[in-house]
DNA sequence: GATGAATGAGAATTCATTCAT
DNA sequence: GATGAATGAATTCTCATTCAT
C-alpha cells in the first residue's frame, strides 16, 4: 500500500503539510469565504501564485485543509479514547471535553466549514462527508460500548450523537469572550450537560 | 410610543417587509457570503439600485432580514408557549418540536445566519445578539418554570439552553433528505433526546 | 418577428453596438489573444468592469464582436453585389477587390479570428461558423451565376471559393507595409490573379 | 564553415532537436498563445525550467520550432522538386499536392504559426520571414521555369505565389473532418484549381 | 421611488521566468 | 544538465456601491 517515496517527494509532502496546517488554521478561524489566498500566502511568507504549485485552486486547498483539520482533530480524539482508562462514562466525558477544547481554542470557525458551499464539486463534498463520518465514529464507539455495558441509555444513537456534535461545535460561539478560568468551567458544564443525554433513569 | 404613520409610510413599510421576506429566504438558503444583491433584486423583480432606497447596504439588509426571520420564529414559539396547557415538560417538548419543524421546513439554512461575518460593525452584531436573546427567552422561561416546580434538573441553565439550541438548529443538516414520515419520527427522537437534558435523576 | 422595443432597450442596444464596434476593431486588428479587456474598456472610456454589464465574459464579447465584424463585412459586400451592374466577371472582380480592401484597411487580423480558440464552447463556435457561411454565400451566388451563364468554368465550386477566400484573407499579411498606391496595384493584381480561378479555357 | 563539434555539443544538438520537434508539433497544433511551456515540458518528460537551458525564452523556442518545422517542410519539397521529372506543370502540381498533404496530415495549425505575435522582437520576426522566403523559393523556381518555357502565364509572380500559399495553408481548415478518400479527392481538386492560376489563355 | 449604467476595489488564476541546489 | 520551488506581473471576473435621470 505504501509505495516507496523519494526524498524529493517527502520534501514536497512536508511542504504541503505546512501549507495545509496554515490553511486549516485560517479556514478554521474564519471560514471559507472570509479567507483569501493572499492571507494564506502571507502567513507562509510566500506569494499567492506559489500556492498554485501545490493546489489547483482555492476549493482544492480548502478541501485538503479541512481534511487536515479533521484528521488532526479526529486523530487526537482517537488517541485520547485509547489512552483514557475507566468506564464508558469517563471516556465519553473526556472525549466531549477534549472536543470542545479543540473547537474553542483552535478551530473556532470549524462549524462554518461543515456548511460546505453548495457550489463545490461533488468530489470535494464527498471527501468532507467522509471525514465527518470518521469523526463521528470515535464518539459512536464509546457510546455503543456504554450502551452494551448497561452504563448508558439513549433515545436513539444517531440522534444523540448529532445533538452532541451540534452542541460541541457551537461552543466557540458562546465561549468566545470568556476568560480562561470561565472557559474551563463552561467546558465542564457543557460536558456534564451532554452526559445527561446518555444517562440511565432519565426521570421520575 | 406608536406615532401616527401616514399612508406613504405604511406603503413603504409593506415594501420593506416584502424585501425582508425575500432576503430572509435567500440568506437563509445560502448564507450571507453566497448571496449577492443581484439575486435579491431579481427575486423581487426590481434592480439592485432600488434596494439602496430601503437599506443602507448589504449588511443592513441582512441584519434586518435576520431580525425579521427571528421575530417571526420567536413570535410563533411565544404564541405556542402561551397556548399549550400542562406541566413544564409538556410545554418544553412542544416548543422543541415546533422549533425543529420550523427550522427544517422553513429555514433550513438558518444556522448559517447565526454565523454572522466577523467584519460586521458592532451595531449590527448587537442587534443579532439581541434577537437571539429574545428567542432564548422563550425557552428559558419554560425551563426556569420547570426548575422551580421541581419538574426539571439541569447542570446549568444557560449551557443547557445553548446545547438545545445548537441541536435544534443543526437538525436541518441531517433531516434534509428524509421522507415526511421519517422526518416526523426524527423530530420526536430529537425532542425526546433533548428532554433528557432537563431530566431529574439523570442516572444512578 | 420584431417585437416592440422600449426606448430603454433601444438605448441599451446602441450602447452594445458601440462596444461591439470598438471590440470588432480591436479584435480585427490584433486577434483574440492579443486583446485584453482593459484595452477595449479604455477605447470606450469606461472601466473594465462595465463591460460585464453588457457581456458575460471575454469569449462572449469576442464572439459578438466577430459577428458584428462579419455582418458589417458581409453586408457591405452584399450591398455591392446588388449595386454592381454587368456580367458575372465584373461583379465577381468587384467583390474580390472590395473584400481585400476591407481586409487590408480595416480588419488586418481577421484571419486570426477565423482560427477560433479550440477551447471555446460549441455554442460560440457554431455562431462563428454560421457567420462564415453567410459570407461565403455572397461569393457563391455570383460564381454560380457566372457558371450558369457560361462565363466561368471551375474545377469545383467549393474548392474554388475556399481558395479565393484564403488568398483574400491573407492579403493583409503581405500588403501591410506597402504605400497606398502600391497597395492599389497589389489589390488589382490579386483580383486579376484570382479571376483566373474561374476562367474558361484555362490552358492549351 | 562547419567547426568541429565535440561529442558534448552533438549531444546537446540532439536534445535541442527533440525539443524542437515536440515544440513544433504543439505550436503547430494550437498556435503560439495557446501553448504554455508546461505543456511542452510535459510532452518531453522534463520540467519547465530545463527548457531554459536550451532556449532563452518562449519566443526563441517558438521561433526555432517554427524554423525547424519550416526546414523540414521546405526540405521535403525541395527533394521532391529535384526528383520529379517532366514539364513545369507536372512539377508544380506535384509540389502543390505535396505541400497540402503535409499541411493537412502533419501541421494542421501551421497557419497559426505564420501569424507571429506582433510583440516579438524584430530579430525573431526576421528569421521567420527568412524561412518563409526559402519556402517560397521552391515554388518560385518552378513557376519561373514554367514562365520562361512558355508553359505558364501569370498576372504577377509574387501575387500568384502568395495566393497559392494562402490556399494551401488553409486547406487543413476545410479538410479536417474528411475521410481519407475524400481528402485525396479534395487534394486533387485543390491542386487542379490552383493550377489555373498559372494557366495560359485564361479566358476568351 | 426606481432604474440603468458605471465604478473601483478586490479576488482568483495563469504563466513566463529565475535560481539555488 | 536538470529540477523543484518560487515569483510577480498580467488578466479575467465579481460585486457592493454610487448616482444622474
Amino acid at each position: 500500500m505504501d509505495e516507496p517515496v523519494s526524498r524529493v517527494e517527502r520534501k514536497r509532502g512536508r511542504r504541503v503539510e505546512q501549507i495545509l496546517a496554515v490553511a486549516a488554521e485560517l479556514f478554521g478561524e474564519r471560514g471559507y469565504d472570509a479567507v483569501n489566498l493572499e492571507d494564506v500566502a502571507e502567513r507562509l511568507d510566500v506569494t499567492k501564485g506559489s500556492l498554485y504549485y501545490y493546489f489547483a485552486g482555492k476549493d482544492q486547498l480548502a478541501t485538503a485543509a479541512i481534511e487536515t483539520l479533521g484528521d488532526d482533530w479526529t486523530g487526537r480524539l482517537e488517541a485520547m479514547a485509547g489512552a483514557v482508562e475507566g468506564d464508558a462514562a469517563t471516556r465519553l466525558r473526556a472525549l466531549i471535553r477534549a472536543h470542545v477544547v479543540i473547537a474553542v481554542r483552535e478551530y473556532p470557525a470549524a462549524l462554518r466549514l461543515f456548511l460546505v458551499p453548495r457550489t463545490w464539486p461533488d468530489a470535494l463534498r464527498t471527501r468532507i462527508t467522509e471525514m465527518r463520518r470518521r469523526h463521528d465514529q470515535v464518539f459512536r464507539a464509546v457510546l455503543v460500548d456504554g450502551l452494551e455495558r448497561g452504563e448508558f441509555a439513549v433515545v436513539a444513537t444517531s440522534t444523540t450523537l448529532q445533538a452532541m456534535h451540534a452542541a460541541m461545535s457551537q461552543a466557540p460561539l458562546w465561549c468566545a469572550g470568556l476568560a480562561d478560568d470561565e472557559q474551563e468551567r463552561a467546558f465542564d458544564e457543557l460536558a456534564d450537560t451532554l452526559m445527561k443525554l446518555v444517562a440511565l433513569n432519565p426521570g421520575p
